[in-house]
DNA sequence: TCGTGGTTACAAAAAGGTGCGTAATTTACT
DNA sequence: AGTAAATTACGCACCTTTTTGTAACCACGA
């Protein structure tokens, strides 16, 4: 019973995007369109109850798009929207960001306890 | 045992950033120093356990730095760092590209069911 | 005794994995 | 010809794992 609407946008993009599975999902997607199986060939750790799951969210986001083909072995292909493709420049915004704390000055593990004074 | 160490900056990002805390305290902390009580107080709805976990974390990314005075009723207070600061305009971009999600075209909940056909 | 900023142990809740069932048709085998 | 099996994208039930909450405890000094 989480409350679906936050009072700020940034809550709610986290509620989304939170998780190891949305940005790896969009990752993909970007290549192209793909079907369920090929998610899970591109992902194979990822669960068929995960996959279902995540998709579905992304879908009620606007992020991906879900179209499916009426026949016999079901088919259904998965788009990002073109939201979702707004998206990505900015999670790779983030990808740089943290490239470049990770790589920044004095990353301190030596000291196991941090003392100042003023 | 999640491996802590991902191929892509962006999993890394988002597995510091996943859940409603860390966006929040960042959110708060960017409105200056704060200390562990002035953050409860922001939050009413954090555990401190969370909330110690959580500071723990963004610590460890770099994200926050955490001053501890020496003193009688302990004093510790938190910041956000340079890396810490230039992350707020990154998720700002994302609260923003939400808003236009939110507010785009035809976010049809009319039909359960989408059929296509090529 | 209270307030600060914690830690630890235990319990509850949430997230996630596994395996089975289903549809409707093609292909494979006998 | 008749039967069986495979395919695809799930839903559902059950169970395990992970996360989070709760409460108690700690030190120190006012």
């Amino acid at each position: 019973m989480k409350d679906l609407v936050s009072r700020c946008p940034i809550e709610e993009v986290m509620q989304i995007m939170s998780g190891r599975w949305p940005t790896l999902l969009i990752y993909y997607l970007k290549q192209g369109t793909k079907r369920f199986s090929d998610l899970r060939r591109d992902n194979p750790t990822i669960s068929h109850k995960m996959l279902t799951l995540e998709l579905r969210k992304l879908e009620d986001a606007g992020i991906v798009e879900r179209t499916e083909f009426e026949g016999y072995p079901l088919r259904v292909e998965y788009d990002l929207t073109s939201a979702g493709l707004k998206l990505v420049p900015l999670l790779d915004a983030l990808g740089n960001w943290w490239e470049t704390v990770e790589a920044g000055p004095a990353h301190a593990s030596t000291s196991p306890v941090k003392l100042s004074q003023k």
